[in-house]
DNA sequence: GCCCGCTTCCGGAAAGACACTTACGCAGCC
DNA sequence: GGCTGCGTAAGTGTCTTTCCGGAAGCGGGC
């Protein structure tokens, strides 16, 4: 069951120890919720190891995930000095936390974080084209070959998400993703040995129905 | 009539002093491509004044306006060593262009691309969001309410982008946008004295249909 | 007056919403 | 150990809604 981070390892507000130093690493199973939209913005964090998913929330309920993040990435940016997103780990990961006038102080690490804020731009502007422009079989198209770089030929991908997860990526209902992924199937693109398990079987069809991305 | 500016001001490829300097001050004026996706990406740029957009293709044409840039952002993004979008002037520009390297050899100027980066990033957020989640209708009311901050409450917002601009960026086509002006001044929410100005007459409803924003 | 961009109208296609079925994993039980 | 039942997630069928897509009409600015 899905529970929140203030639930198993304590919020960082509660625990002044974690909120004081300047570099912290932590371990957080899957399925938590590391950080609130909305919250005070006090510390920024990178993923070392594993996978979390950036989320945003309308006041009616739907959901968008803004951002999927490996290792390398950052998260927890500000706007208003307030987080701008909820993360929520899809896998056990390991974070580190930097508090925020760090960067100020270690120019390295602002180097390392402005190299890595360029990345995330650019996936974000392709994301924008994926969500604008492309239709439903064209994204979860798109989104396996992203999980599926060229280096993993003929392996296998194991899904960290569920169908609703990669929907609210997708800008899709669950429905749509599970029909997508029939047609895919059905069109021998892909083969899915359990729901979870998908290995792509013909990569150049995927490539040009993703727009070659 | 929009042209490239190769045309008016040359390539910078064509320009070996506007190459070689490390800071260069650029006056473009509006419709103008200031540079092209997939281009080798030689300088990262600031907006000083007026306004940008970026943009990317899919290879069969169907366009995305990525971002929307005004006085202070940056873009000249890469990704593999390419620009990763192309970028157009909406209206008359002043833009200042720093050699790529010159990110490791200023400080400074590598804090305030940062800055500006987390800024840019949570916009992409939010723009997720509209794209993923958000009805034609809420799309073009948030995009209104973006370009009108509260500040200039009562002012008459000038439009520098066609219906079909407004589309590419909200993704939807110009007949949708046009469709959701319409219904927008059907319901009182808004005023057009003419096609490209508007003036936002309820702005607690467009803040509810917006989501908050 | 003409032209370009915007608006409006229509039919049609894609995705959404809802309901139901199926598959799987797990815990309890015989 | 294996059977059984429950709960969650995924797949599918049907209908509805929203948005697209072509075409025709409108209108303001040069």
């Amino acid at each position: 069951m899905r529970q929140n981070i203030d639930e198993r390892t304590g919020s960082p507000t509660r625990q002044p120890s974690f909120v004081e130093s300047h570099v912290q690493n932590l371990r957080v199973a899957a399925h938590v919720t590391v950080l609130h939209e909305g919250d005070p913005a006090r510390r920024i964090m990178e993923v070392v190891e594993g996978a979390v998913m950036l989320t945003k929330l309308l006041p009616d309920g739907r959901r968008q995930v803004v951002e999927l993040l490996g290792p390398g990435d950052v998260f927890g940016l500000a706007h208003d000095e307030a987080y701008a997103c909820s993360a929520e780990t899809l896998t056990p990961a390991t974070i580190t936390t930097h508090e925020r006038n760090a960067l100020e102080r270690d120019p390295a690490l602002a180097a390392r974080l402005l190299r890595r804020f360029e990345a995330q731009l650019c996936v974000m502007h392709s994301h924008a084209l994926v969500l604008g422009r492309m239709s439903a079989l064209e994204r979860v198209a798109f989104f396996l070959l992203r999980l599926m770089p060229d280096g993993m030929v003929g392996g296998t991908l194991r899904l960290a998400m569920t169908r609703q997860e990669i929907a609210d990526f997708l800008g899709l209902t669950l429905e749509t993703v599970s029909r997508a992924f029939s047609e895919l199937k059905r069109r021998g693109l892909v083969v899915l040995q359990r729901a979870d398990e998908v290995r792509i079987q013909d990569r150049s069809s995927m490539r040009r129905l993703a727009g070659a991305a």
